[in-house]
DNA sequence: ATTGACCTTGGAGTAAACACCAAGGTTTAT
DNA sequence: ATAAACCTTGGTGTTTACTCCAAGGTCAAT
């Protein structure tokens, strides 16, 4: 068991943070000491783990709520219901790859046409391509 | 040429938002009618077009800006710079979409061991799964 | 027993990216 | 010529995800 400062310590993030997430519901300490400290266990730090890489490819707090929020429920959902937010989650992440690999093979293509010189970029072929990107992908 | 009002219904973006990318440098109309009235030509739609699926990729306004400032600044920049410029949203890109990917790989197998059924549940494969999304990647 | 590091709640402030007025000038259609 | 639809600037409000106080309680060490 850790108090709030150790526990962000370990995640690198801040204690406001932490409380922050508590009042969103994403994350509550599981016991309170006598003075009223919050206190932490392993899981919590699994737990956070996971709303930290789900924050960082792109999910907001929300989302986030609601992926965690689906084992809290259990009763409440079918397994219908679970499977079918489980498949928007993950073709809503595909279209989201789809795009940026667009922009990478757009930004891969203008790179290699580039000599990468240290003159002037007057007439650099990235620039000159960057004005319809759009046409380049 | 057209005005705020046609652009926007174009783009289907708020009039507010185009003047709002003006006054954050991303996209100025070419002229203003006698009246003040803002006027934009072909190559706006254009622009704006990228600046929306910039966006749509993860790309935040100020990170439009930098890209789009690349072709105006040419002087500035030498050829080595844009090319780094380039690369280095690139890379952060590919990052993005492993990251994604995980994510994706996680969600599609977590599907794939669940029912589907109606029944309640508290027994669903996906939730019990849930627990450590982080060991099954 | 008191200093310093830690914790509490509550509330205010911040940055991003708009959205939404208000008060007034302009165009277009009838 | 006058309403309806459009535009202007300037300003305030909103959401998200924090961040930063303030005022005070707690705990370990000296």
């Amino acid at each position: 068991m850790f108090r709030i400062g150790q526990l962000a310590k370990q995640l690198n993030v801040s204690t406001d943070t932490l409380r922050y997430y508590e009042q969103q519901g994403l994350l509550t300490a599981c016991e309170r000491s006598a003075a009223g400290y919050r206190l932490y266990d392993k899981q919590a730090v699994d737990r956070m783990q996971f709303i930290i890489r789900a924050k960082e490819v792109g999910f907001n707090l929300k989302d986030i709520q609601e992926l965690l929020s689906i084992k809290i429920d259990k009763q409440l959902h079918s397994c219908e219901e679970v499977k079918a937010l489980t498949l928007q989650k993950r073709d809503w992440i595909r279209e989201r790859i789809a795009q940026l690999s667009i922009f990478e093979r757009s930004l891969t293509l203008l790179a290699s046409q580039c000599c990468g010189g240290s003159e002037p970029a007057d007439t650099c072929s990235i620039l000159t391509a960057l004005e319809d990107v759009d046409g380049a992908n």
